[in-house]
DNA sequence: CATAAAACAGACAGGTCTGTATATTTGTCA
DNA sequence: TGACAAATATACAGACCTGTCTGTTTTATG
C-alpha cells in the first residue's frame, strides 16, 4: 500500500533525475503525483527535505538493484565483481529501472548541483558512493584478492568513469571498456600476490 | 584589453561552476561583474547563450591548461600521458586555476543539469570530452602504443572516474589511484603487442 | 454510523527570475 | 569640441518559485 508520501517521493525522484533539482518546481511534482500542496508540507518541511528523501530512495533502490544483479550472476565472488559491468550497461541502455531512462548517476548530478561538500545532498551522495565501495571491498575479500580495499577503490573508479562517459558522451559501450580494464587490473593484482615487488 | 563581454563570460563561468547553472541568476552575474543588464542582452540573446559562451571559455582554458601540464613534463609521449594524473591532482587540490576551487568537471555538471542529450550545453560537454580523447589518441600513437584509440578511451575513462570520485567523495587522492591503474593498463597493452592472444 | 485524521482545492503572499523599455552617462575618435 | 557608439542606471512586465492559509471533502477507524 503506497502512501501519499511515497507517491510524492517517487514522482519527485523521477523528475529530479530527468530534469535536475533546481529546474524542477514543486508544482510540477504535485500535479504529476496528484498530491495537494498542503500534503507535501505536512510530510516535509521544505523542498530540500523532499530532495533528500528522493535521494535516499534512490540510494536504497539503486544499491539493491546493483547487488541483486551481481549476486544473481554467480556464487563466485570474483565473477560477481565482474558482473557489475554488464549490469551497468543495461542501466546505460535504459533497461534497468522501468519507466526511467538513463540520465547519469543521480548522485554525481546532485553533487554537481550542490557543489558545496557540506550540503546535505552532497554528503548523501558521498555516502552512497562509500556504501558501494564497502560492498566491493567485501566481495574482493571474499574472492581472496590481494589488497581488497585498494582493488575495490579501483573498480569503483572504473564504475564512475563508465557512468560519466556513458552519460556525457552518450556511450553506453563505456561499460565494456571498463569491464576489459577491470579484468586486466584484477589479473595484475593476482599476479602480484605475494610478489609485491616495485 | 578585456571587454565587457569578457568580464561577463569570466564572471558567469566562475559562478556557474561553483553554484550551478540554474541556481545562478543573471542579476548576480551582473552585480559581481559590474556590468549593466542591457549590456548583457546586447552581447547575448539569452542566459542560455551566456551559458554556452562560458562553457566554450572553459573548454578552451581547461584543455590548454591540461595539455600544457602534460607537455611541460617531458618530451616523451608516454611520460606525457602519465603526466595527466599528477596534473589532475593539482586541479583536485584547487591549485590549477587561480581563484577557482575544485567543484568537479564543469561539463559533467552541465550534462547533469541539462540531461537531455540534444541540449546545446550537453552537446558542448560531449565535444569537450571528445577533444580530450582525440589528444590522448594522438599521444598514444606517438608513443607507439598498440591500439591507440582503445587505450586512449581507457585513459579518458580513468580521468572521468578520478574526477567524479574526487568531487563527490572529496578524495583528491583518486588521481593517484587512477595513475596506478594507468600504469598497469599501459604495461598490459605493451605486453600484448604483437601477441594479441585472447 | 459517527468521529477524527488525512488529503483535498484554491487562493495568496512575498520573493526571484528572465527579459524589455527608457533615458542618462561615459568613452572614443575625428 | 562635436558626434556617435557603448555602457550605464532604473523601472517594469510577466512568469514562476516556495511556502502559508482557509475551508471542504475524502478516508480510515472505532
Amino acid at each position: 500500500m503506497k502512501s501519499r508520501r511515497d507517491d510524492l517521493v517517487e514522482t519527485a525522484l523521477n523528475l529530479f533525475y530527468v530534469h535536475g533539482f533546481n529546474a524542477t518546481g514543486i508544482d510540477r511534482i504535485l500535479s504529476e503525483s496528484g498530491v495537494a500542496k498542503m500534503t507535501l508540507y505536512k510530510h516535509f518541511r521544505s523542498k530540500d527535505e523532499l530532495i533528500l528523501a528522493a535521494l535516499q530512495l534512490r540510494d536504497e533502490r539503486f544499491r539493491n538493484w546493483l547487488m541483486a544483479e551481481m549476486e544473481k550472476s554467480s556464487t563466485d565472488p570474483e565473477e560477481r565483481l565482474m558482473a557489475m559491468f554488464p549490469a551497468l550497461e543495461t542501466w546505460f541502455l535504459g533497461k534497468a529501472f522501468k519507466g526511467m531512462g538513463f540520465y547519469g548517476c543521480a548522485f554525481i548530478n546532485a553533487a554537481g548541483e550542490f557543489g558545496d561538500q557540506a550540503h546535505p545532498a552532497h554528503r548523501l551522495a558521498a555516502e552512497h558512493k562509500r556504501r558501494i565501495v564497502d560492498y566491493l571491498v567485501e566481495l574482493c575479500r571474499d574472492a581472496g584478492l590481494p589488497d581488497p580495499e585498494g582493488l575495490a577503490e579501483q573498480l569503483a573508479l572504473l564504475k564512475e568513469g563508465a557512468i560519466a562517459t556513458a552519460h556525457v558522451r552518450n556511450m553506453p559501450e563505456a561499460a565494456r571498456t571498463a569491464e576489459k580494464m577491470a579484468r586486466v587490473l584484477i589479473e595484475s593484482a593476482k599476479a602480484r600476490r605475494g610478489n609485491p615487488a616495485e
